[in-house]
RNA sequence: GGGCGAAUAGCUCAGCUGGUUAGAGCACCUGUCUUACACACAGGGGGUCGGGGGUUCGAAUCCCUCUUCGCCCA
């Protein structure tokens, strides 16, 4: 018979299908969650880790997008109220930053234009160009709830920023410091901790002698890496117990190059054993010379200016020569090591490895400065974001980051959060400009005159870092400080997915502010993801050129491709290798998965047709074949499969993890495993092939049967596979003859367990045994791929019925005739024993190889032999037998039983064949 | 310098609280354009689980140690 055409083209239209689908989920709103519906469903929350809003649109955002997406689409038709919020950050320097090279390219700096005029600047930028990442991500699928879309520097965000500064002023965790902090010269600011990045460096060490004041002939020798910073030099530090210079403690030495006078002093900070033992101190440039020079009330003085330029800054005067004065730091280094050398006081020069920090925006190498900055102290935070861990409120996946999380937490530093760019939040304080007394005013309003004086005021100069809007970002989203129904509803959320990268810049900090704002960890879980990576396992980056652009690989072969390949690909906080240079290698699996999807669509609304089908439900368990109940067991077993690598979605009970379920969950490689070996190698591979005759035989009842299971298993599937190829299979599930009308596969429910007992799939398991059985037959005799064969299964009582009701099915699947019989007839042929005492014949007349049979028998016997060997001599083990689990050694029992009947079969099979 | 992780098939990885005849995908080999699919189907080869020690009746799995690689922190 001739099958009508498919209603579905020969090839899936991936940019049609997205062109159509995404906007028709927007239009109908099915990713705006309602606070009002999370009284009777269950919130789900994530919030995006905001890309910086002049972003372009990378594979580490493709794999972190996909990961949230799948997540909500999974817990969206589960049943919960979704929510996903999406956003940017203003990304203070870095965006700053972007916008002082067009300034740059125009011959200009941010100061030629002055501040006012240099922010708006930065603002119609960002107005113009930003938040375009955000129209990409739509392009991947993401079913982010547009409706809130939040920006790290709006109005609404500022206030919470600002509410913040000011509620942690009045808690008393807000102080100004001076201090040595991280100084990149190049963006003219400070940096935090966190934002001075350690790289590896293969450095100098430089051993400068400084002549006694009281004798010139005698020296003492310190040990550098900076000597530049030697003009800026106020003591020499040696330890009090290092006999070695414990009688020089109290003596003066003199700076060589500037004359300067300065005490040899004992602090236990020097470690006797690096260098020389002895080491300069300047306070003004170290963060560890700093706190020596508080210890013994050193002066600061500061040689090196903001531009990062040798001069006599401030309680210098007479430090600098004046042929050094204005040289950069690193040609002052090279100067001063020759000028030192001239005088006899470079003693050697070391090669040293050691870790140099540099500015995570630009690369620079951070100066330690002496300035005036905005502190927050974290200890307090710190200590509920600990207990929100340890209680179990909160879990890091995968959990050996939860130690990282732990040791950062307890070891925790005051955060310099003040920044000197013009592109941020300004520090919401003010001073009184004449001097009536008042102190700093810190206001949640801003303050136009001094209330103490009534006189004008000006405001701090700083911005605080971007992180400090960043961190309130999963309750300033949802409208906090105001007690919106949002926040209500939506707060705490449940699973932030991110890069280990920013677990201390962002991650950490949320849940302190989280915890310290609203008395709640801002979720239950952190699942932090690996790195995309090249096939040399390198960090994919714009400087490498080693990136893939996600939306060359959207069109190349659609966007669910691009999520499959990922998520397939995702074992829990395992890197992503992919190839930048091979698209289609790295992607086929992607696009060859949605391409038998599309294929298993065509063939069902072909053979299945429109015409409504009857529900699984409705069927006479009685009609169903073998296979249908096989199927359906099969799909009972991908849903649990599903589920228990998904879930749970949150704390089964009260708020806190159990110890059991801790470490559960999120293991997207393996859900997309079990969903694609349910859809391709049993629905597609075995119970498909299985019902063609079936699906022929036009105006049965039979044909009615087969095509309500088929629909019912693929619906499933479809079900199942949504989260991760949203596109394709929404476009297959509304061609379905079940589907409802008006409603959408994003919106369907989740699969649950259909209620076939375990089991049922058996009857088919034999045919699925005996079709590989002869197809194995077939290959090894080099049989005609299209010609047919006989087959004889010969039966035990049990199984006769069973086999005499599906030897069509077999026949069809491995193109055999094949009979049922009770007895071997014998004679020439290829024999194979099946499970349950099953023995499969295959006559092949004239071509069957009496060698070749016994090989390949004896090759089974043989092996079988030695495994049977092997487990009988545990059996026989005292120590096994007595100290093993009973059901362990009952198991081993049954298989030695098992083993020993099928060796017998073969010996016997064996001994009829002849010597 | 401290901490953490990894090392299993050519490649990327599963193998969770010790008991499997060590698995998957890709790659490879042999067939097949069998009217859903060659981006596919059928069949097949390939691993002394990094080295060495130990615990145990039993170790890829637990412990120690070495080697190599990676990440984080100072």
């Amino acid at each position: 018979m001739t099958w009508p055409d498919s209603a579905l083209p020969t090839t899936y239209d991936a940019a049609a299908t997205e062109a159509t689908w995404y906007p028709t989920w927007t239009e109908h709103g099915v990713f705006t969650a309602d606070p009002a519906r999370a009284a009777t469903r269950e919130p789900f929350v994530i919030v995006i880790p905001p890309p910086n809003v002049t972003a372009v649109l990378h594979m580490g955002h493709g794999l972190n997008n996909t990961v949230q997406d799948v997540l909500i689409r999974w817990r969206r038709m589960a049943g919960d109220e979704a929510l996903w919020v999406p956003g940017t950050d203003h990304a203070g320097i870095a965006t700053q930053n972007v916008v002082e090279k067009q300034l740059a390219a125009e011959g200009k700096t941010r100061f030629d234009l002055g501040r006012e005029p240099f922010v708006q600047r930065v603002a119609e930028f960002v107005d113009k160009t930003g938040g375009e990442i955000l129209n990409q991500l739509k392009s991947i699928g993401a079913s982010a709830d547009w409706s809130r879309t939040a920006y790290t520097f709006s109005p609404e965000l500022s206030r919470s920023v600002r509410e913040t500064f000011v509620r942690l002023h009045e808690d008393g965790l807000v102080y100004k410091g001076h201090r040595v902090i991280h100084w990149c010269p190049r963006c003219g600011t400070s940096l935090s901790d966190e934002e001075a990045e350690f790289t590896d460096t293969n450095g100098k060490l430089y051993h400068l002698r400084y002549a006694l004041a009281n004798d010139a002939s005698q020296f003492i020798t310190v040990a550098t890496t900076r000597p530049e910073t030697m003009l800026g030099d106020v003591a020499v530090a040696v330890n009090p117990d290092d006999e070695r210079y414990q009688a020089l403690i109290g003596q003066e030495v003199i700076l060589p190059l500037n004359g300067v006078r300065i005490p040899i002093v004992g602090d236990s900070y020097t470690d006797p054993t690096f260098g020389s033992g002895a080491v300069k101190i300047t306070p003004a440039h170290d963060a560890n010379d700093f706190e020596v020079g508080k210890r013994h009330q050193l002066a600061m003085p500061v040689i090196i200016d903001a531009e990062g330029f040798v001069r006599e800054v401030e309680g210098a005067a007479g430090r600098v020569p004046a042929e050094l004065s204005g040289l950069d730091r690193f040609a002052a280094r090279k100067a001063i090591v020759q000028l030192l050398e001239a005088a006899g006081a470079l003693v050697k020069i070391e090669n040293h490895a050691h870790s140099v920090r540099h500015c995570y925006r630009c690369d620079t190498v951070v100066e330690p400065r002496l300035s005036d900055q905005w502190f927050v102290k974290m200890q307090p935070l710190a200590d509920k974001a600990l207990a929100a861990l340890r209680t179990g409120e909160l879990r890091i996946l995968p959990e050996r980051w939860e130690a990282v999380y732990v040791n950062w937490l307890e070891g925790i530093r005051d955060w310099n959060i003040s920044r000197q760019i013009w592109w941020g939040h300004r520090v919401p304080v003010w001073y009184c400009e004449s001097s009536c007394g008042e102190t700093p005013i810190v206001s949640r309003t801003d303050v136009t005159q001094c209330p103490g004086c009534s006189g004008s005021v000006r405001q701090d100069e700083d911005v605080l870092d971007t992180w400090f809007s960043s961190w309130l970002w999963p309750f300033s989203t949802l409208g906090w400080p105001e007690k919106t129904p949002d926040l209500k509803a939506f707060y705490p959320g449940d699973v932030l997915v991110t890069a280990p990268e920013i677990l201390f810049f962002w991650v950490a900090r949320m849940v302190m502010s989280g915890c310290w704002f609203l008395d709640k960890a801002p979720f239950h879980t952190v699942y932090l993801h690996g790195t995309v990576r090249d096939m040399q396992h390198r960090k994919m980056s714009k400087s490498l050129g080693n990136g893939i652009d996600p939306l060359d690989v959207v069109k190349l072969y659609g966007a669910d491709a691009l999520r499959w390949t990922m998520v397939a690909g995702l074992g829990l906080g395992v890197d992503i290798m992919l190839d930048p240079n091979d698209l289609e290698k790295s992607f086929s699996p992607g696009r060859n998965f949605c391409t038998k999807l599309w294929n298993i669509g065509r063939f069902l609304l072909s053979r299945v047709g429109t015409d409504p089908v009857a529900p699984v439900s409705s069927l006479d368990r009685a009609q169903l074949a073998p296979a249908d109940r096989w199927i359906l067991e099969r799909l009972d077993i991908a849903i649990a499969d599903c589920d228990a690598a998904l879930g749970p979605a949150r704390p089964s009970t009260a708020e806190h993890w159990a110890e059991l379920e801790r470490g559960r969950g999120l293991r997207l490689s393996e859900y997309a495993e079990a969903a694609r070996r349910f859809v391709w190698n049993e629905l597609a591979d075995w119970y498909l092939e299985s019902i063609k005759p079936r699906l022929a035989a036009e105006g049965t009842a039979d044909r009615e049967v087969a095509r309500a299971v088929l629909a019912h298993a693929f619906d499933g599937a479809l079900r199942l596979l949504h989260p991760i190829v949203p596109f394709i299979t929404e476009e297959l599930w509304q061609k379905l003859p079940q589907t409802p009308q008006g409603t959408f596969l994003a919106q369907a429910a989740w699969p649950v367990h259909s209620g076939e007992p375990a089991g049922a799939g058996a009857g088919f398991e034999m045919v699925r045994e005996s079709v590989a059985a002869i197809r194995q037959v077939r290959a090894e005799y080099n049989v005609n791929p299209g010609a047919w064969v006989d087959a004889v299964l010969v039966a035990t009582a049990d199984t006769q019925d069973m086999l005499a009701l599906q030897a069509d099915t077999v026949g069809s699947l491995a193109r055999a005739k094949v009979r049922v019989e009770t007895s071997n007839p014998g004679g020439a042929a290829a024999q194979v024993l099946l499970s349950g005492g099953i023995e499969l014949v295959v006559p092949l007349a004239g071509m069957v190889d009496l060698e070749k049979e016994k090989q390949r028998l004896d090759t089974e016997i043989v092996q079988l032999d030695k495994q049977l060997t092997a487990l009988d001599a545990r059996l026989a083990n005292e120590g096994f037998v007595s100290k093993a689990k009973p059901q362990v050694v009952e198991a081993e029992r049954a298989k030695a039983t098992e083993w020993r009947t099928r060796l017998t079969q073969l010996r016997d099979k064996r001994t009829s064949l002849g010597a």
